[in-house]
DNA sequence: ATAATAAACGCAAATGATTCGCAATATGTC
DNA sequence: GACATATTGCGAATCATTTGCGTTTATTAT
């Protein structure tokens, strides 16, 4: 299953005609098998052994946002986390706080809002972004 | 209206035992008055002639976030957005995504989901951050 | 009002996450 | 298995933001 998201990523990124390689394989195994919002020098840190250079995780979370397999957090800090994401359904996370792990919300919960917020704000609405903050099963006191 | 909105940061500041300075008093009224997302550079910018210093700016913008009378907008791009906000009442904002313009919606939106996101993700939830990208009646093609 | 006093300021230097240039390397193809 | 080229690792560069420090200014008490 995991292995199964992680491999959905690599062929996505394949049928765009980008190489697979090591440093791309390795991030996308990490953000999918994690299941936490991590940030470059966290990846960095976690393939130290693979001899990964911090400058292609920035230039591999950059690629992965622009192709919609992941996504930048909600920053809260000085360095920017990523989430692993499948590409397609537009839906949102809750982060943990104390761990960073996520979970998906499967669909999105604001579409139905969407005409509310025109009508009161005068605005057309294009996008949002929303996060849930908490604490995991684990990290819960 | 809107020198009422800067009077009451004014007051709440002092009330807190912050001094009332010049920058200080600057950044809030641009940020009520202006009703834009605004950049430490651009408020630089927009206060060039009073001699204010962005490091000044930078301090105002973190005082201002840790007393609730502003907050950082969702980042996009390298340079963070900051926005007026009344304390007290949690709400959330739409932005221009052309001219920054800000409208606020005054109640949230997302509190009745707390508990289905809680249920389907086993989180406790903590808080959320939500926030509109669309166009202001004057962006409008 | 005026002086006393501590918080805030302006300046310039430091920090630190992220980006970039380039020679070397690895991937997908023929 | 070799080719052509995208991608890498390295180190330097960038640039938003923070910090140290001597000076100024907002408030409080005289």
């Amino acid at each position: 299953m995991i292995r199964n998201m992680s491999h959905n990523s690599f062929a996505l990124l394949q049928a765009r005609g980008y190489k697979l390689t090591e440093p791309r394989r390795r991030v996308i195994e990490q953000l999918h098998d994690r299941r936490r919002a991590l940030t470059a020098l966290e990846l960095h840190q976690l393939l130290a052994s693979e001899g990964i250079s911090l400058a292609s995780i920035y230039r591999t979370l950059e690629l992965l946002v622009e192709l919609g397999l992941a996504e930048a957090a909600t920053r809260s800090g000085d360095e920017q986390r990523y989430i692993a994401c499948s590409p397609g359904q537009h839906h949102h996370h809750i982060v943990c706080s104390r761990c960073g792990r996520v979970a998906d919300i499967t669909e999105c919960l604001l579409e139905p809002f969407e005409d509310v917020v025109r009508e009161r704000t005068g605005f057309t609405i294009e996008s949002h972004t929303l996060e849930f903050h908490g604490y995991c099963s684990a990290c819960r006191q």
